[in-house]
DNA sequence: GCTAAAAATGTAAGCGCTTTCATTCAGCTA
DNA sequence: TAGCTGAATGAAAGCGCTTACATTTTTAGC
């Protein structure tokens, strides 16, 4: 592997000149730039990463903590992360926090001890007060879905509360006005604040809340077919269950079928997170978007601005969720 | 941030003792390691990751080339990837390759540059004979979802001939003898390799084939319904769909309700991969599992074993998927 | 207690860049 | 022509580790 040295040997000029050619950074003639650049190519040399981190303490790479790796939602947010970061010459470092507390901390530890120059974070069950610890530490990042005020600045989040009220809306626009919903654990905040949107758009609608008919599911699908049959044997009046994700109304559509309901006639559905497989769901899965892909890439661009000095107009902090409507709506009966 | 010669100085010890102790290399007496890690946790100290690599002339990182990071099938395989990468203290450095060639290079220059210790590929677009000259390169890779002869041992594959064989089986097996084919790009090999082993099972039971019958998709859902209807104008009798992929299964699903078809009475379908959401169609798809997860993670188990010299038994290079029956398998009328 | 071998520890030379500061050089001005 | 200026380039000191080799300490045998 030749160095920086050969090439300096070949192109008859000194180490700082060859960086300066390969980094743009300071004034260098054309005339040396082309022997540089000639030398570069003869050699085939490639800059050592290492050496160029240990030199300069920046790593080009960026950590970036998902929950999990599968799934359509994380899928989305890594695709716009790396595509932008990778745009400009830096990487992501992946790792998976599994929505667990031991699990978010230790994956945090891992990627700064993988000396990152910045995180980008999706974490869910480590608290506030950890992160606000953790961004007195050495090693800065970002915040994606989720909002904590005292790190407002490095927050891009999602309108939850709008999503849950577009949810609640798209039901009392159709004549609803029994609506069961699922909700996702209490304990996380996309959760409550989904919930808090719907029972918002009911409340100006005066349509009551019946807490019979809600349910702490846990975003799986299983959950969600757990739900309509609890709704079920209540044997209260519902004609339509909003779900705070699309895997949970995937479960109701199960549990529908098992009670020999029919879908959308007998019972409306709607989903949030608008994921891939919204559409492959029969009958098509209305759902509130959004748009993961796109804070990804935000994130990535937080970042790119604030390490790496990149200019990045529009910064955008807070996205609003929009209504996807399909055929999994229809009138009461 | 410490570095190595203030916990040498507080330890007392030199630098070489401090390494050995962190990297487990060389003896070093208990009475030593002990005033060593403590001066290690007093200071908090981190190892400077560009420090060890440029020194040591590794970096623990692993290049991973998938084709895309959406979608059940990549994620599950960069899972497997990342969970046994990081037991071992190394990391996955994830790049996206677009099932192009342009790109598929692009991608794998990018990690190369990133002075990987390794590559993991999973690239559909560049040649064999492009691979066979990158075997001779200075990094070292690993190749999933596809087999070279040549590089047989740096190969983890699936018989996807198998799988078609026992896509068509289950078919034959239900009593369906007319049966299309919705195929992936001819020029992909495991689109190639699932026809061929379809094709065989259909000849050993002496069911003619048809071509009007095969269509030849891309691997997304849209195709799938451009399959069925194509199929449809034909107005040749058929029975049973097979897919190479679940989304064009879902195609199927879709165009079959335009149809006005009932699943699974009219028509029968499977599909390949056991994607996670084959259980979110209705009927549930039947589907030819392809236990990605488990490659992804021998793929990094082999890189382990070869360039960093771990112990690891059991390599295995190529995988058998198996049938996984749910209901939208129905014998014939 | 003496010696040889084994175990433990230390020394110091890199690894291949970046970056500060110094130097050179060409072009002008007076 | 001497002196000045700013642009272009070079010299060299790190950055924080690993590791081959040298040295010291311990252990064991007699």
């Amino acid at each position: 592997m030749a160095t920086i040295y050969e090439v300096s040997k070949l192109a008859g000029v000194s180490l700082a000149t060859i960086s300066r050619v390969i980094n743009g950074t300071g004034k260098v003639s054309e005339k040396t730039s082309k022997k540089v650049r000639d030398a570069i190519r003869t050699l085939d040399y490639r800059p050592s990463s290492a050496a160029k981190s240990l030199a300069s303490n920046r790593s080009d790479s960026i950590g970036v903590l998902v929950s999990e790796f599968h799934g359509p939602f994380y899928g989305a947010m890594m695709s716009g992360i790396e595509s932008e970061l990778r745009a400009k010459g830096k990487h992501g470092i992946f790792a998976a926090g599994h929505s667990d507390e031991a699990s978010e901390k230790e994956g945090i530890e891992f990627l700064i001890n993988r000396s990152c120059d910045a995180l980008i974070l999706h974490v869910e069950a480590v608290s506030d007060a950890y992160l606000i610890e953790l961004s007195k530490g050495r090693v800065p990042f970002v915040l994606i879905n989720r909002f904590i005020p005292e790190l407002s600045d490095i927050c891009i989040s999602l309108n939850n509360d709008l999503g849950g009220y577009l949810s609640a809306r798209a039901m009392l626009d159709s004549g609803h006005t029994h609506i069961a919903y699922v909700s996702g654990p209490f304990w996380k905040n996309d959760s409550s604040e989904r919930l808090q949107g719907f029972r918002r758009a009911l409340e100006k609608a005066s349509v009551p809340f019946d807490a019979d008919l809600l349910f702490e599911g846990d975003y799986h699908e299983e959950s969600g077919r757990e739900a309509l049959l609890s709704f079920s044997k209540t044997h209260k009046r519902f004609t339509a269950v909003a779900c705070a994700n699309d895997e949970m109304a995937s479960g109701v559509y199960k549990a529908a079928r098992e009670l020999g309901l029919s879908l959308p006639e007998d019972l409306s559905v709607i989903g949030f997170d608008h994921s891939i497989f919204a559409s492959y769901l029969y009958p098509q899965l209305s759902s509130v978007n959004y748009p993961i892909g796109r804070m990804g890439k935000m994130a990535a661009r937080l970042v790119l601005r604030n390490i790496y000095k990149a200019t990045i107009k529009d910064i955008k902090h807070e996205f609003e969720p929009e209504l996807v409507s399909h055929g999994s709506i229809a009138q009461p009966k």
